[in-house]
RNA sequence: GCCGCGGUGGUGGAACGGUAGACACGGCGGACUCAAAAUCCGCUGCCGGAAACGGUGUGAGGGUUCGAAUCCCUCCCGCGGUACCA
């Protein structure tokens, strides 16, 4: 044993400093122009396949936590593992920096958020290059800084010219606290995502992206790409397509027609009220005059005032009250009383509902609490009683229809149908499709974001800064505290500007983008990042989109990845890209809880600072144990003694490859057979090592080990990302290496090589320092390890011999031998004929290179 | 309520319908050491047994099968998403 131990601090600012100075990582636009860690492996020396490997993008506040390393451990792993098969790898970073804490800081703080942002930067990117992640640093971004929110200003403005962004005022969710707009997306349970504070409506003009023109592609797409079938279940959700049917009601009072949106037209016969929202623009109009105009003027201001949570709460007992007017039903010529209630929404279909009692459990609700006629138009098939008290709720073939004229007896689909089509002959409707998805409202009344690039002059109105007047940048101010306005506005200077179309006084929008805007588009400039003529050269995208795994955090699921999903649609009808999806495919990655199993947070004092960690045990440990905590999609808690077994498995591996390396003797046996050059500085006194031609005994057990371990390994990568699975795999054969002391040189030369190639996506540096001490190569270098199939089958096994499918015994038996010779075997080993007395064979099951069942009465 | 995902030792977790518990943590024992740490080796689901071995065991209950953690049905529990969306 040496007397060296594995000093992880050495050695990864060793290894750190060879990938710094040599842009290892670097991969250039220009296939063939790439850093050492890009050189081909492919036999013809060509790579054929790119590989966009991203991680989300981080947002800089203060350090990066543990979170964060899970999620380039994981990224950076599969980036080293596509690398080594042959594939020119994108693996950029950047930051998603304009946000409202580093701005709510700066009102607690005065420090301007942007030298907060910067500082955070840079303690970001120390920390990425202190963990070693493979990161090609020539590509980095923020997207605070004007070369990039030059082109997301652009962006907004090819939206706004196709009528993609536009100006509405409509009620918007409004965050006292925060004092700005938030989309639908970030209203969480009626309260503000960011900060908890609950949420009101105000009825405001604002900026929005109208991301519901692409409602149906963004679903209907959703089918091809690889993502977890949970987050494209959420997305659909979100989206939320129903089919139904548009049918007019009129109101031959007042003359006036009322459109409802309907899923069920098959019950149209049992709609035998009408409901509408408290804040359609119609309903004093129509109570106007009549003996309740008192009472729904009461009722109205009532349920505005409501907050959202306490009206969206389900468990509420309906209210509403009676508008004194009729409508009639068309297809039964009924004249059906007007209500208005709050429990039908404004925002969704028109605002009003036709009222099915009998078959809505709403409706039946309301109908139970104001005494209104509930007609049953569907009926089970067989003449069952429907059971009393609830609503009868279904759509299914062992239904029909009953009380509805010429359509009784068809099931409720065919229904469906026929009464849709009879609607549409009729005029007085239409098949219609309902989203829940709304569009995005993007402006903010907030300082610390990208402004919007539009002027408002006197003569011209809205008119978007012209493309060679971006970017328009953000000013200092002097007060940062949101006052129901943009903090810009106080800007005065840059706020009075002149028109572009006429040269007249104008002013700038003083609102700025949400930061899902930025993070929308990032990952293609990316591609492109220092293009200062466009945003980017469609011919790059064209080389490196889509990217080919996405990592990230579920808490994602809906706003970034559906945000972005748009962009990328929106930009390709604009013949900017070529692709429809931005992200092939989607890992989501578990979050690390701390030791008590609670999500992490100051309060709890439970969280995990990665850096003193990666001082004490070096950044590989911290990355393994990360990776080995456990399915990586998973939530697992925090084990300080965990961690030290990952190191200790590291250790264990150094060790092996100091003894190797110090021990020149034997089982150098010629180049690798796939290795086409080594012109690193380390080439000259190189030692290749390869596995042994014909192992006997502990040398064979080794190698076949090895070649077991990079099966397993390599099926993790390909397949689920099981790296707990995979680094289980490689601590078997390290643990092999120590059970195994006395095996032949060469084997263990081979074994402990393999080990540190594998280990090298988890672990770089040790990785590295380990297959140098033993090969004298760099393992970035080296083509990714192929298992020997002959290797990964053994001449014998052990049959498992079983009676009436309990196992008796085990013996060895050869590989590939007949039925007839298992069962021969099973039926004669001990624990088998023991168990066999007395009793009569009635069966033999025979699984060849596995077992013997023997059936017995 | 609806949708999705889960439930396996003391713990994290392994296991194409074919040896349940790989690997790690923890625990117990041993080697080394004056001693401790570190390191190395062994044992470790539960019950019985000195051991061989036997029984039992993957949330509960049924079913399919020669054989079920795995497939099917019913139920219980946990987590996540979503919810007057007509």
């Amino acid at each position: 044993m040496s007397e060296r131990r594995y000093e992880a601090r050495e050695i990864e600012a060793k290894w750190q400093a060879v990938w710094a100075a040599e842009g290892t990582w670097e991969v250039s636009n220009r296939p063939g122009q790439e850093g050492a860690g890009q050189r081909s492996h492919s036999p013809d020396g060509a790579r054929h396949d790119k590989s966009y490997v991203l991680e989300m993008l981080p947002y800089p506040s203060g350090e990066p936590h543990i979170g964060h390393m899970k999620n380039y451990a994981i990224g950076d792993a599969i980036a080293h593992f596509r690398r080594r098969t042959g594939h020119r790898v994108l693996h950029p970073m950047g930051y998603d920096s304009f946000g409202l804490p580093a701005e709510n800081n700066a009102i607690k703080t005065g420090v301007h958020p942007r030298a907060a942002t910067e500082q955070s930067i840079a303690a970001f990117q120390k920390a990425f290059r202190s963990w070693g992640v493979s990161i090609d640093w020539s590509r980095e971004i923020a997207s605070h800084e004007p070369e990039y929110y030059r082109w997301t200003q652009w962006i907004f403005l090819q939206l706004y010219r196709r009528g993609l962004a536009y100006r509405k005022e409509s009620a918007v969710n409004w965050c006292p606290n925060d004092q700005t707009v938030l989309a639908n997306e970030q209203v969480v349970d009626g309260r503000c995502e960011r900060c908890g504070h609950e949420v009101e409506l105000r009825q405001l003009e604002q900026w929005f992206f109208r991301i519901t023109d692409y409602a149906d592609r963004l679903l209907d797409d959703l089918d091809r790409i690889d993502w977890p079938e949970h987050v494209k279940t959420m997305q659909r959700n979100w989206i939320g397509r129903s089919v139904g049917a548009e049918v007019n009601f009129t109101c031959a009072e007042l003359g006036i027609d009322y459109p409802v949106f309907t899923t069920r037209p098959d019950t149209l016969f049992g709609a035998t009220f009408f409901v509408m929202a408290p804040e359609h623009p119609d309903i004093f109009k129509l109570a106007a005059g009549t003996a309740n105009e008192q009472a729904v003027h009461a009722y109205v201001n009532h349920a505005l005032a409501e907050s959202a949570e306490d009206r969206g709460d389900i468990e509420k007992t309906k209210t509403g009250v009676f508008l004194g007017r009729t409508i009639t039903n068309p297809v039964t010529g009924e004249e059906i009383p007007m209500y208005v209630a709050d429990y039908v929404l404004m925002e969704y279909g028109t605002g009003a509902i036709m009222a099915v009692p009998a078959h809505d459990e709403r409706d039946f609700a309301f109908a139970m609490a104001y005494g209104l006629q509930i007609r049953q138009v569907v009926a089970p098939r067989d003449g069952s009683e429907i059971p009393a008290g609830e609503a009868y709720v279904t759509k299914a073939d062992d239904a029909i229809l009953v009380n509805s004229g010429e359509f009784n007896g068809l099931t409720p689909k065919t229904g469906f149908d026929r009464i849709v089509h009879w609607l549409d002959m009729e005029g007085i409707g239409h098949p219609s499709v309902n989203f829940r998805l709304r569009d995005w409202l993007v402006s903010r009344q907030r300082y610390w974001g990208c402004p919007i690039p539009i002027v408002y002059c006197d003569e011209h109105g809205m008119v978007p800064v012209p493309e060679d007047q971006l970017p328009v940048e953000l000013p200092d101010v002097q007060d940062y505290q949101p006052k129901g306005r943009s903090p810009l506005a106080t800007a005065e200077d840059w706020v009075n500007t002149t028109c572009p179309e006429c040269g007249g006084p104008a002013r700038r929008e003083t609102d700025t983008m949400d930061t899902f805007v930025d993070s929308s588009w990032y990952f293609l400039r990316y591609c492109d990042a220092h293009n200062d003529d466009a945003a980017w050269d469609p011919a790059v995208l064209r080389e490196w989109m889509g990217v080919d795994q996405y990592i990230g955090g579920v808490e994602h699921a809906i706003l970034h990845l559906l945000y972005a999903r748009f962009f990328v649609k929106a930009l390709a009808d604009m013949d900017l890209l070529d692709v429809q999806e931005p992200f092939n495919a989607l890992f989501t990655q578990g979050m690390i809880l701390g030791p008590d199993g609670q999500k992490m947070s100051k309060s709890r004092g439970n969280v995990i600072p990665p850096t003193p960690l990666i001082e004490k045990f070096g950044a590989d440990s911290v990355r393994t144990y990360i990776l080995n905590m456990g399915p990586p999609d998973q939530d697992a808690a925090w084990n300080d003694n965990a961690l030290a077994g990952a190191h200790r498995l590291l250790s264990r591996l150094w060790t092996l490859g100091e003894e190797m390396g110090s021990d020149v003797s034997g089982g150098v046996t010629g180049p690798l057979a796939t290795q086409e050059d080594a012109t690193g500085p380390l080439a000259g006194g190189d030692e290749a090592v390869t596995q042994p031609a014909d192992p006997t005994g502990d040398a064979l057990t080794l190698v076949r080990k090895a070649n077991w371990a990079i099966d397993r390994v390599t099926s993790e990568f390909v397949g689920r990302f099981g790296f707990h699975n995979a680094i289980a795999a490689v601590t078997e054969l390290v643990n092999d290496l120590y059970r195994f002391p006395e095996a032949e040189a060469g084997a263990r030369r081979f074994a402990v090589a393999t080990a540190a190639s594998l280990i090298f996506p988890f672990a770089p540096h040790v990785g590295a320092e380990a297959f140098e001490m033993v090969t004298g190569r760099r393992a970035w270098e080296e083509p990714w390890p192929a298992a020997d199939p002959a290797m990964l089958v053994a001449d014998s096994f052990e049959l498992v011999c079983q009676v009436n499918g309990k196992v008796r015994d085990r013996v060895q038996a050869p590989s590939g031998a007949s039925r007839e010779q298992l069962q021969e075997l099973a039926l004669a080993a001990p624990g088998i004929v023991a168990h066999l007395e007395g009793h009569e064979v009635v069966k033999l099951i025979v699984v060849p290179d596995k077992l013997v069942n023997i059936v017995v009465r």
